[in-house]
DNA sequence: ACTTGGCGTGTTATCGATAACATAAACAGG
DNA sequence: CCTGTTTATGTTATCGATAACACGCCAAGT
């Protein structure tokens, strides 16, 4: 495989200057660049990052891991921080943890080895030893989707409960007075549990019911399941608030089969404003917790630590309730 | 930062048995590597892989692009990726292309300076620089998701066209006979292309529109307006298929909107089995392409080769029609 | 004319692991 | 008892870039 010292012996100056070539150094003279560079090509080089992240210390990678590669909030989180990283030539390394902490730790793991220069990790809730590398790494680290009590180092988030909150209280301010809520059982899923407590709390002393849903990912199968059970149990059931959008449109699908009108006689709320609930019939109420922005923040975030300036720990990006057809 | 250096004095070895130690490099006693590990976990010690690969000349990655990050179909096709690489000790370096053979150029580009020990692309169109950065790379190289006409090196794939096929003849012979195709009206998503491809040929004779619906990815949205032009066009049309699931879920949704009635007055089809044609009130009549079969199979490939075996140069994954409550 | 400073380029040492080879100890077989 | 082989470990050189420093040249300033 050809390297920088069979350009530099095309080209007939010495290594060094080849290396300041690629790397935009300004003391090369342009002339000189050019040609360089076009050997470069004729003769098929293709530049190692790994010598020249041996030696600079910097590999130019972001690690981010995401509970769920299939889902279409965290696909727009991973595009707003990869533009956000692009123009600073950093790179993301991505991965999944399938909801499992101990997954997640053993990702955290791979992706330090590869000496990131700053990691991203979705939710606030780790084991022991993935904080201990995560706060031990010497880099920046970005806790987003959450508002973990107690941070590692720097968060992009917002509280899940609250959010619930503002979906619950808007149903109760328009007359539903006899809500369930679908899903959030589980600790794997951090966001869900914290979706279903803000629920619990805002329905304190009312009439509710919370219905369980499985592992996460809850799939629209699952919500479609979910709400035949909760129809079943609890007939006089008036309004649902799901822990996602695809769990709520599983929820509007059973209902439909039923010939259960929405919101007629049921009203549905959902999480995420995902496509699917701005053109399912009808539309679904549901929160926009603006996916895309918690991505490019953090990336803004990771770029300005990086640079040396002063940052703000925590950066609260606030979800918005958005009024679809599935609710009054 | 500490380095293999510090453990070795710690631990009284060299460096070099604390490297076979990481390695589960056999020559090492079991208690002494015991120790080692011990030793480097409390010290903190995170195993330095750029250096490891410049020795050694093997990064661990492969690098894979996909056309969209936020997409079911491809999205399975990366866990298929990931899981069958993972035994192996690989790791997917994931890119997106937004579709765009430029921006393809420069993640190849990107991603092979990072020296993968093989490439995964999706599709069979590329630019010629990427093409011959790929063909010169001197690892495997698979291309998924289609059936190249001429392939760089390996193909998981399957014809597009005769996919769509499947769903035309079927459409035909339940006595649809006015047939749309909706979407696959540019170059920038070969797939879609080849599907309207299919369509084309599949009706070659009899009365059918071609409804443009930009570009892709083809949103829901993009569906719902492309029917509504449609229904206003030809209102005498009997089935409609689109490029892919979602932009069929956003027709749906339009005729619903419409009170026209599916599948009684218009049918309709999609293409890859995503959630919502699943869930969809009715159910929708996909294709399935397998998509984490594709993901699977490209991954058994590649450690296959790496391991020096001889694999076909192409498989083919055969998609299935899935026959759903929006036609007959 | 002489210094000063900036620019463009070259030389040397280095990043942190591992391949390749060397060596010491233990053990088996004739 | 000696040689041959295996097992466990150490030594040295190396992977391919770049940081740090050195140097020659020329223009500007005194």
């Amino acid at each position: 495989m050809i390297k920088m010292r069979d350009i530099a012996a095309a080209a007939g100056v010495s290594v060094m200057t080849v290396s300041r070539a690629f790397r935009h150094d300004g003391a090369v003279s342009a002339e000189r660049r050019a040609a360089i560079l076009k050997v470069a090509e004729e003769m098929g080089y293709v530049f190692d990052s790994t010598a020249s992240t041996l030696r600079s210390q910097k590999t130019g990678f972001v690690g981010v891991t995401i509970p769920s590669i299939n889902n279409g909030n965290f696909a727009d989180t991973v595009r707003g921080l990869t533009e956000g990283l692009k123009p600073a030539g950093l790179q993301v390394l991505l991965g999944y943890t399938d909801y499992d902490m101990a997954t997640e730790e053993a990702l955290i793991d791979a992706f330090l080895r590869r000496r990131p220069e700053a990691m991203v990790v979705t939710g606030g809730a780790h084991t022991d030893r993935a904080r201990r590398m995560l706060a031990g790494a010497g880099i920046p680290v970005v806790e987003i989707w959450d508002l973990p009590a107690d941070p590692i180092d720097r968060v992009v988030g917002f509280s899940n409960a609250d959010a619930v909150g503002l979906m619950v209280r808007h149903f109760l301010n328009v007359g539903y007075q006899r809500i369930a809520f679908v899903g959030g059982d589980t600790q794997r899923d951090t966001r869900g549990l914290d979706r279903r407590r803000g629920f619990v709390a805002a329905m304190e002393g009312r009439d509710y019911r919370l219905i369980d849903a499985g592992t996460p990912p809850i799939t629209m199968k699952e919500g479609a399941v979910a709400m035949g059970g909760l129809l079943d149990d609890w007939p006089q059931v008036q309004a649902v608030i799901c822990v996602s959008d695809l769990s709520a449109f599983g929820a509007l699908g059973e209902c439909q089969r039923r010939g259960i009108a929405v919101p007629g006689q049921v009203a549905i709320g959902g999480f995420g404003a995902f496509d699917v609930a701005g053109c399912a019939v009808p539309t679904i109420t549901t929160v926009d917790a603006f996916a895309g922005q918690i991505g490019a923040r953090a990336a803004q975030m990771i770029v300005r630590v990086l640079a040396g300036e002063s940052v703000p720990q925590v950066v609260r990006v606030e979800p918005q309730l958005i009024l679809g057809g599935s609710s009054r």
